[in-house]
DNA sequence: ATTGGCACTCAGATAGAGCGAGTGCTAACG
DNA sequence: CGTTAGCACTCGCTCTATCTGAGTGCCAAT
């Protein structure tokens, strides 16, 4: 296995490159830390250390670089999470308080963490998936056109205008209504399709018609929610730091712009230690993001993880301070959706 | 004023910058245009075009680059709009069919405009200002919680989930539907407010905190769409077109992710010709645009505009293409809307 | 008014020199 | 055997000098 002072060499190796972006050499080293052996030696262990894929020196002489391998390595065994400072805890609290609903919350959070952290920040909005129905209304708006209401119990109101062909009467909508809510008020989200199939057999004939267009857009609209929605934030840091990655930035800020890719990240990723995932470089399935670092926390309401939320850098960040920020947003958000 | 001859020379040089990014010169003008004289001539020309402050060489001896007022007068007295081309047009329709809601129609224009013009494309979404309520509705979720819902005359539907210290029975909140139904149906959005001011006195007394709770929360969904919301798309032509830009593009990305930012820029500007508005480099009163310019429309609903959309890219940009397409998807939404 | 001629300017490309941080290797040391 | 000092070597940067050429302004001639 590595030896001890190694791995510290390494420790120390992400830690310099990490605060002035440079290749780290072995003198400089011995300078900014406190080993009680002279740079020769330190030389020997870079040496090991990239022989094992570690580090590696970006052209013949000069300095060193952590790899992804080498990121990895120091998050996994010896990257302590750093805690928050105490404004930035403050910073937190200030920033929560005084939220109403579910998208103000949200919205609130993804600028926080993208303030905290200096990165993008993105949150995931919660899933439905694991939801049940609160309610259902149906309202007739005009002679022609109705909304359908969709409330579930982790609060999130789905609602959806229908135009009908022919004129409503407030009868065939009241009951409409009144069979949807017997029927579904209460069971799984991932129940409704089953319980509404033979749904529309109880109404008169001439109405099929317009049930059925009620009940697709009822299933419209829990389907759409399963492919959840994820907001963003402080996409202008990439620009800030874009000597960080190798080429552009526009690829990213394409990917980053595309819900669906954004959503097979978060989707992939699951959690490792301290609750939180992490992707570093390469490991990230996604060609564009073969240069950045993904941390993601899952956050809960009432006891169950709903959706996530994390932030997005180049593979050269702070890691202990971002996985700390993640987690500590992620548990203030948590803590405020309980009050739904 | 400016003779003939001249303005011919602009148009030019505008053109063939905006072609080949570079600075354009005497010579490479008589070679690519059909000027019946000499280099020398044209360098008269050019020198008057200096005088006068429309274009401007970047160092002594280099061809010459429009100014922002260079691009004003191009764009006021020499700029034809270039019409779209078949398949640009058919692109539009195939992107447009099929929308269902306003979400999906805006959410698709604005990607549709961002692919047609390369530059990075804004859809305001509609303002209530001028609308009128369609409908209120209370609906109680659970014991101590209701959702307030408004439907206003362009289909836009605000909803917002109440909580209330004490339980609530269905005869009030029946009640305070009906009440606020009859007070508001049909009213002018920025009368409500007048409208409900005497309202809570119609209750009793031991209601009237659970009524003004519901009011502030009907006030506020009026007021929060009076500020309306902008949506984006293409931000990441920002980072393709780079070096357009003098320094770097992180302020205006910070600049663009703020909706305050882009509502107060949209609403600054005033339609100019061709019912286009346009604001070149430091016209922009904005100072992260400064090197920015912004081509919006209004869009219309039944007759009367209700929002606006645009591109915002680097001054150098082709003005023709871009007013054309800023139009043309302009019309398109206008008609897609239509249909609600 | 237009043009050819001409001296002049200056950004950008190309090339060479010197610097210096950093390396790998080897031989000596405790 | 791990550690260390010494040393030759590498190679990316920076700096300077030079060259080139596109482009200019001006002037006298047409």
């Amino acid at each position: 296995m590595i030896p001890e002072r190694s791995l510290e060499v390494l420790r120390a190796i992400v830690h310099d490159y990490i605060e002035t972006n440079q290749p780290v050499g072995s003198k400089s080293l011995v300078e900014r830390h406190a080993f009680g052996v002279s740079p020769a030696t330190i030389r020997n262990d870079m040496a090991l250390l990239e022989d094992e894929k570690l580090i590696v020196a970006p052209h013949t002489s000069s300095g060193r670089v952590p790899t992804d391998k080498g990121y990895r390595l120091f998050v996994d065994r010896l990257g302590e999470v750093k805690p928050l400072s105490i404004p930035e805890r403050s910073a937190i609290e200030t920033f929560m308080q005084g939220s109403a609903d579910l998208d103000e919350v949200l919205g609130r959070t993804v600028r926080l963490l993208s303030q905290l952290t200096n990165q993008v920040a993105m949150v995931q909005y919660p899933s439905l998936e694991r939801g049940s129905v609160k309610s259902v209304e149906l309202l007739k708006v005009d002679d022609q056109q109705a909304l359908l209401i969709l409330v579930t119990d982790i609060s999130r109101i789905q609602q959806h205008l229908i135009h009908f062909d022919r004129d409503l009467d407030d009868e065939f909508v009241a009951n409409l209504r009144a069979q949807m809510v017997g029927a579904l008020q209460g069971i799984w989200l991932s129940q409704v399709a089953n319980k509404l199939e033979d749904f529309a057999s109880k109404f008169a004939a001439n109405r099929q018609g317009a049930v059925n267009l009620v009940l697709d857009n009822l299933l419209e609209q829990v389907d759409a929610n399963r492919q959840d929605k994820v907001i963003l934030a402080g996409t202008a840091n990439l620009a800030r730091r874009e000597d960080d990655f190798k080429g552009s930035i526009s690829p990213m800020l394409e990917a980053i712009e595309e819900q669906v890719v954004l959503l097979k990240l978060i989707q992939e990723m699951q959690a490792e230690q301290h609750g939180v995932a992490l992707r570093i470089g390469i490991e990230n399935e996604i060609e564009q993001f073969s240069t950045t670092s993904v941390v993601l926390s899952g956050y809960e309401k009432e006891g169950a993880e709903v959706a996530k939320l994390g932030v997005l850098g180049p593979t050269r960040m702070d890691y202990a301070s971002n996985i700390a920020a993640v987690r500590a947003v992620s548990r203030y958000l948590t803590q405020a959706l309980g009050g739904f």
